[in-house]
DNA sequence: ACGTGAACCGGACTGTGGTCCGGTTGCTCG
DNA sequence: CGAGCAACCGGACCACAGTCCGGTTCACGT
């Protein structure tokens, strides 16, 4: 990627200079700022450079990429629904049959994508599956696959996770909002059930 | 996208200059050349304008961008298998019942992947859910679409079809078959078995 | 306080996708 | 057969993601 040892701290490294951390956190604030302004498509890495008061390859070594800088904007927003998940109240969280926290999750995530969408979008364009190495996808892949493991022991909870995962995907919701103009409803409704026949459940 | 009237004929147009087709004969040809020579992400525009002897303005009047020139090699190869679904002998084509129908697909799809993955790849890497809009997609979601309506009734087709359909993308083929190594034969079960227990049939 | 070197900085540089427009070519119709 | 014009051509051009490296700055040990 760069050149470097600093292993890319996303949030707040053990030993960090005091201009990089300063550094960084411009940067944040910045892409944050013109991202809001002018949405996410229509910003360069060179101006979110310039509105934080630094050169371009401050941004990149700080970030690897632009997928990176997203992506390290989306984990803050991202950490609360992620909490919500582990710690959080049922259906979400622990306590719930396994089924309802399914539904639940996916209900969160299309919330997650109508609110966030933007960002959620470019972070997963940028080509060689970058997107599904990333922790946020990993987080929910395991949590999907171990609540597929309560939910219907019979299956190969493994693949099953990639599967339910895969239309979750913002890519896939912003066509269907936007070009489709399909309605969020019918969407949420769909995964439920979806979700539903996966596990054997009844339907609603 | 470009200037000009032309409705970027994707095989043979009504009324096309000579030149034109010949240049877009030589363009595809020389495309094909060096995507099978170096693979597919290593070569670019420039390289296949200059391989047909055209200038790079020549091949994205024709194609519009990377994704239109990946595409129309795409229809050349996809035609075959579209063909079967539409004429072809069951189980892929008319004839079977609509669950073996929906398996067949989801595995000629996967072996479609194993194929030409590469090409596939390219062709869904470019912002904008391009791909969604495309030819081959759009066919493939009215066919699955259709078979789920005569499979299970009472079932949101629409919806479906994309939940279906996601797996399928060839970012997460290639991820699941290079990165986490799974093999082949396990994508294909785990895909067969999400299909049965959407359409409510018993497991294998 | 100060010397030292690793980490960091910035901006010039490269390669690529995509656009533009002045000049050219090949159809069509008289 | 010739003229006219729309369609077409090519390569210069632009914006942007990502890289590189010479100069600078911070932290730490003495």
């Amino acid at each position: 990627m760069l050149h470097g040892p600093r292993p890319l701290p996303l949030t707040s490294a053990p030993c960090e200079r005091a201009d990089a951390a300063r550094n960084r956190r411009r940067i944040v604030a910045a892409a944050e700022r013109l991202f809001a302004e002018r949405g996410v498509a229509a910003v360069s890495m060179e101006a979110i450079a310039g509105e934080a008061g630094v050169g371009k390859g401050t941004v990149f070594r700080r970030f690897g990429d632009r997928a990176g800088l997203v992506h390290a904007l989306l984990d803050t927003h991202e950490r609360e629904f992620q909490e919500a998940l582990i710690r959080g109240e049922p259906p979400l969280g622990p306590g719930a049959p396994p089924l309802d926290r399914l539904i639940a999750f996916g209900r969160g995530v299309i919330d997650e994508l109508e609110t966030h969408g933007e960002i959620l979008l470019a972070a997963e364009t940028s080509g060689r599956w970058v997107r599904f190495d990333h922790r946020v996808y990993a987080f929910y892949r395991t949590h999907v696959a171990m609540l597929l493991r309560a939910a219907a022991p019979g299956l190969d909870a493994d693949y099953t996770a990639e599967a339910l995962l895969a239309p979750l995907g913002a890519e896939l919701h912003s066509y269907l909002r936007q070009a489709r103009e399909m309605p969020i409803e019918q969407i949420a409704r769909g995964y439920e059930d979806l979700v539903r026949r996966i596990v054997g459940a009844p339907t609603a």
